[in-house]
DNA sequence: AAATTTCTTGTACGGTCGGTCAATCTTTTT
DNA sequence: AAAAAGATTGACCGACCGTACAAGAAATTT
């Protein structure tokens, strides 16, 4: 299916979809699904709605492939989170990637964050099947690593959707987070000292004293 | 101001005016600030869209009261945070209100996360001054307990932070945890758990050893 | 180079929305 | 009971939106 670099339209083609998609993901995030239209997608785009349109068909479409992308992305992150994982280690590292995430993809957790407060009415299909199974077989490991005594008894459904809620929260809440750092970005310092501090909180809630 | 029970008419506004607001939370938060209309939310009420518009004038006034209450349903929330308060106690029951609140008022704790993914259009002047204030202070007692030794040395900061995510995750995500229980609400018993795992996890890692 | 496919773009349409307005009804004030 | 103020409601308007469509331009295939 997927031609070497393909002739000059095809290789145009999968730039332009791209751009579009990195738009959308921002104006999907800073409007919201209804809020969100066409229009601004294209011009932000430099192009003429019906030109976006062409490229994606419907507007819900064109979000659903947004949502399913930060999910997967989201899923590649927690591939190290096995049995016979060095638990403090490798929860350590999804937490980094996640933070990482929540400051390279903001829009994506954002549009995330905006399906599943109004009850996932494009994906609900995703958090039936794909959702469910990944976040079962993690508990999974963790149940298990318990039971071998390597942490201490904690819910671990509960301990993930804490590493969910805290490391989002610097996306979604970017912001709040802005606004009490006197309306300026985090500087790399303060990402780092959030990295830290995040671990610091987190892993020591469930090392064994 | 307040006639002590008002003539009918009064009593009948206040009452309208209550029943319009608990139902525009609903709708702000399921459908998003664009996606809500005077429409859906007066058919909510049973009252024809013009009678909502009476009330409060524009969208726009709606729901920023609805914004407001629940800024200051949470700030209430935090009163014990105190110099001289039992940090690990006073943490403890800041958390159990906080998810008391995402289980009593998830529509506006969702309308909140939606205006701050959205940047605030609405409510920046309240995040710039009320939020900042009460933030610093509260952070400010934090830095007097590490000074004082009572608790370990953690970034007080991005505590608060965890401890808003944490909490407000089980209001705004209700959908993504209801889907990974089988569909069903959490029971009586699991939200007392999660009230146990969360406090547990938090004030662990901040306790002295 | 002719035929075909793919892409670009302006136009148009049916629908919804926030908000206005005037007519009517109800309550309160005088 | 007359007058004033407040509440209810349906009709309406201009703006915007998602989407369909047709016609031409560009690239690809034959």
């Amino acid at each position: 299916m997927n031609k070497p670099t393909g002739g000059i339209q095809a290789r145009h083609r999968e730039e332009t979809r791209e751009r579009i998609l990195v738009a959308a993901e921002r104006i999907f995030a800073e409007y919201g699904y209804e809020g969100a239209s066409f229009g601004r997608i294209a011009q932000e785009v430099n192009l003429p709605k019906s030109n976006v349109v062409y490229y994606f068909e419907t507007k819900k479409a064109l979000y659903r492939l947004v949502v399913e992308d930060i999910f997967n992305v989201w899923r590649r992150a927690a591939d190290d989170i096995q049995p016979d994982s060095d638990p403090e280690q490798a929860l350590g590292a999804y937490i980094d990637t996640k933070l990482e995430l929540a400051r390279m993809r903001p829009f994506g957790s954002k549009v995330w964050a905006n399906e599943i407060i109004q009850r996932a009415p494009i994906v609900q299909d995703y958090l039936e099947n794909e959702l469910r199974e990944w976040t079962d077989d993690r508990i999974a490991v963790i149940q298990g690593w318990i039971a071998d005594g390597r942490i201490r008894p904690i819910n671990p459904r509960n301990l993930l959707y804490a590493i969910w809620a805290t490391t989002q929260h610097y996306a979604d809440f970017t912001h709040q987070i802005q606004t009490l750092n006197d309306d300026r970005e985090l500087s790399e310092a303060q990402w780092d000292e959030t990295k830290r501090a995040v671990k610091d909180i987190l892993i020591n809630g469930i090392a064994k004293t």
